[in-house]
This record gives structure tokens, C-alpha cells and sequence, in this order.
DNA sequence: GGAATGTCGATTGTCGACAATTTCCTTGAC
DNA sequence: GTCAAGGAAATTGTCGACAATCGACATTCC
């Protein structure tokens, strides 16, 4: 599956002076149609493209300078990600998001997450920790620096990625990928979310104090209140919007 | 996204000789890009296509008649079923199997049916129950008659499918459709898989008898049990397939 | 002999054109 | 004025052709 992010605000423990073994940095190998399902992705998660806004194929190849079969392609792509939706006959829509919608997503995320991490603790978080605590220091630094919410969501979001990346089963990153997007579009539409994110980014220190201790149950309740807390907190936000926007 | 398995070897509630309704049973609308995933599903799934092996595009648009555009996607429809693997420049394959991956699978499963089973019950299953009955009553009917193995594996699933279903969050139903195909194509490839089918058929119903008794933890503690079961099962005929075809 | 390099056939990647379908606006009747 | 039918415009669906790329084999050079 296609990795849709640009790894911004997201912790690289790896050497960025010199590389070791060869003398060149493997230039990108993505086809045409990655660079595109890339570019339309960042347009809608940028919100430049209105959730339910229909995606004109001719347009887009238009502006990208391409043709349709490409775009066509990037679209299929973004579907499974749950950033486009398809219509047979009618084409490619963005992924329109409801509060119930959303809601349902965080309660999916929490399964997922719940299991992940008490598989991560369970078989040994050695080498996650330090990419946690690395993508915790990033969430300290992007929100003390005023970076912008996009980049906020990221980073918070791709500390959530390291736990399912971490739990040794794959699927778990699997599907938290495809439904990482959509949380994504959702947070966006709300627009300014957290009043403190330095704060929001305290309230990860307890995951990683469970993880760190080993304790899976420890944790397991620690992720549990984190996301239930975004949970209530998102959605009774998107609702106000909702409200507004139609009353 | 695309629902792949034909509808055989399901407990269908609606009147089967009139329609009530309408008349005329609405004839399928599906694209040509449908028809070609299912079909590519149908030869995928029944073996006639062995895992790993490489999806000529050209050779299956002379096939079937069509030219290779909508090949390509339904291809691509494919590949978020979990049934085909896609690599840039190398084209469409078919996905293969290991132990270790079917492993994961039903781990993976089980979080899941844990999940959907327990919001079943919380939010109950007035609906779900008789539907899970007659799937039940299918299960034996395909064992008693002997009906070939990808019956009973697609009413196996199926039953499991309506639990995601009745959950009650969409969500569990989209991402079990999508790992259905791959369990699915595991077990077919086992071949032979339960001794006695209908007895198999039994261990379904302490499931149907915590749901019904309105019992979360029964219920939850039934699917495990049952998933449970089938993975150690199902990995352990594989493993020794494995070890047969390369000592 | 062995490793690197050049060549070839086959397959995928992309394109522009045309057919089929949907949408929306016009037109007409009541 | 409302609603339905019809048709034009715009959009998607499908196609065949050509370019780009890959893996394998033959070739060259040490």
C-alpha cells in the first residue's frame, strides 16, 4: 500500500551527514502514478479540495500536465486509503466525514491500538522505545515552535504509527494506515483542534511510562484514555461544526 | 469496495420465489471493471491460479475479451482485497501464503471479532440472531451434503462476515472483508481442511448461545475460542504444506 | 573462469481518441 | 407555475498504439 504522508514532523534517528555504504541517495523510484496519488492527497488533506467536492479526472490530469489513465490509477489508490470515495459512472469524490463517521473511527482505533500495544509490550518494546521517545520530543518541539496544525496531526498521528509498527504484526499497520487518513481529513476540517498542544503533547508521556515499565495493562489503559479523550473531545467538536454549517 | 465472493453458500432470508417488490430482479449495473475482478477473484480463489504466480495483463485481456484499462483496475480493486500484490514495473501477482502470514491474519482476526462480537451483544442482536441461525442451518446443510471445500469455507466466513455486520460500526465489516479474501485463499490452498465438516458446523454454536443469552464475556470468550482453535488448526496443516513442497 | 556490460524479447506505463453514460438545461404540455 | 420529456454538454468508460522498463541471455574484457 501506498504510504500517502510526507515525512514531515516525524522523528529520523537515522545519520542524515554521510552515507555509509553507497555514494548516492537511491533516487525515487515511484512511478507516475504515486507522484500524483501523492499530490492529490496532500491538496486534500490540505483541504484545498472540499470533502465531497468531486474529482474531475480531466481536470486534474489538465493541471498535472498528465494523462487520465495515471490519475485514474492515483485515485483507485487514494479510495483504499478512505481519502476518495468511487461512484460507478459518476467518478472519484472526496471522502465526505460525519461525526458519527468519525466516531466510529475512533472507536475502530482504539481496537486496533489496544491490541497493538499490548502486543508491543507483551513481546518487547526495546527498539521502539526510542523511536517513541524520539516522535515525543518531535510533538514537544512542533508544538512549542507554533508549526501549523497539519504538521501537529502528523506527528501525533505517526507516534500512533510507531505502536503498530512496533507490535510485530504488520497487519496492524496495515489497517491503521488506511484509516489514519480519514482520522487525518476529519482533524483538518475541524481546523484549530487543541487550545494547548504543548499540553496534548504531555498526555502521551504516560503510554510510553507504561511501555517502559512493561506493564501491558498499565498501557493498554494509558492508549485507552488517550484516544477516548480525542475521541470526546474531536467529535464533540466536529458536531459543533456540523451544527453551524446546518442547523 | 468491491464485495468479491458470489453469493453461494449463504442463508439468504428473503422470499425466494416472488419478489415482492418489484418484478424484475434489478440487473447488475456493476462495470466491466466488476465483472473482471470477480472473475479474477473466482479463479484466484478456486486455485486455478496459484499464489505467487504473475498476472499477465495482455494475457488476461485476450482472455476475456477486453482490453487491458479495465484489467488494470480491477486488478488494482484486487489488491486492497488482499488478493493480488502489486510491483512497480513487475505488475500484478498473485498473493502468496505463509504460515506465518496466516498467523498474523488470525491474530489479527481475533482482536477484530472480539471487538464486533462484544458491541453485538452490548448493543443487541435482535436482528443478527436469526440471520446468524440460518447461517448456522447453512453451515450444516453445505456438510451434510458434502458440498466442496470452497463452500463451506465462503459459509464458514460468511457467518463470521454477519457478525462484523450486526457489530453495529461499519467500520469492522469493511476492514474483515478486506483480510476475508486472504484467509480465505489460505485455506484453499490447504485443500482438505476439516475431517469432519459437520462437527466443525457444531463448534459455531456456543457463539450463537452467549449472543443470544445476551452474555459479553461468553461471547467474546466463544469467538476466541473458536478463531483460537481454527488458527492453531489451519497454521499447522500449513506449516506442514510448507515443509512439504521445500524441505 | 568470472564479473561487468550490451542486447533482446516481453511486459508494464502512459497516452490520445472515441463510445457510453450521466447531468443539466431547455422546451413543451397541462 | 409545475412537472415531464428531450437533447446538448460534460464526464466517465473503454480501447488500441506507442514509449519505458524489466529480466534474461549473450558478449566482452580482465
Amino acid at each position: 500500500m501506498l504510504s500517502i504522508w510526507t515525512p514531515t514532523a516525524v522523528f529520523d534517528p537515522s545519520n542524515p551527514t554521510a552515507s555509509k555504504k553507497s555514494r548516492f541517495q537511491p533516487l525515487s523510484r515511484d512511478g507516475l502514478v504515486d507522484r500524483v496519488a501523492n499530490l492529490l492527497a496532500e491538496a486534500i488533506m490540505a483541504g484545498r479540495i472540499r470533502p465531497g467536492a468531486p474529482l474531475s479526472e480531466s481536470a486534474i490530469a489538465r493541471d498535472m500536465g498528465v494523462s487520465r489513465a495515471p490519475v485514474r490509477e492515483a485515485a483507485r489508490l487514494l479510495e483504499s486509503s478512505g481519502l476518495v470515495e468511487y461512484r460507478t459512472n459518476r467518478g472519484f469524490f472526496v471522502q465526505s466525514v460525519s461525526s458519527a463517521a468519525l466516531d466510529n473511527l475512533y472507536e475502530f482505533r482504539i481496537v486496533i491500538e489496544r491490541a497493538a500495544i499490548a502486543r508491543l509490550v507483551a513481546t518487547g518494546a526495546e527498539e521502539t522505545l526510542p523511536l517513541l521517545r524520539g516522535q515525543l520530543s518531535e510533538l514537544y518541539r512542533v508544538a512549542d515552535a507554533g508549526e501549523d496544525m497539519v504538521c501537529q496531526v502528523e506527528a501525533d498521528m505517526h507516534f500512533h504509527r510507531l505502536i503498530c509498527q512496533g507490535s510485530g504484526n504488520p497487519r496492524f499497520l496495515t489497517v491503521f494506515d488506511q484509516i489514519a487518513n480519514e482520522t487525518k481529513l476529519g482533524l483538518i476540517l475541524i481546523g484549530r483542534l487543541y487550545d494547548d498542544a504543548h499540553r496534548m503533547a504531555e498526555t502521551h508521556e504516560p503510554i510510553i511510562d507504561a511501555i517502559a515499565a512493561g506493564d501491558t495493562d498499565a498501557a493498554v489503559d494509558a492508549i485507552d484514555y488517550h484516544i477516548g479523550t480525542a475521541r470526546t473531545l474531536v467529535c464533540q467538536q466536529f458536531r459543533l461544526l456540523e451544527d453551524k454549517s446546518a442547523p
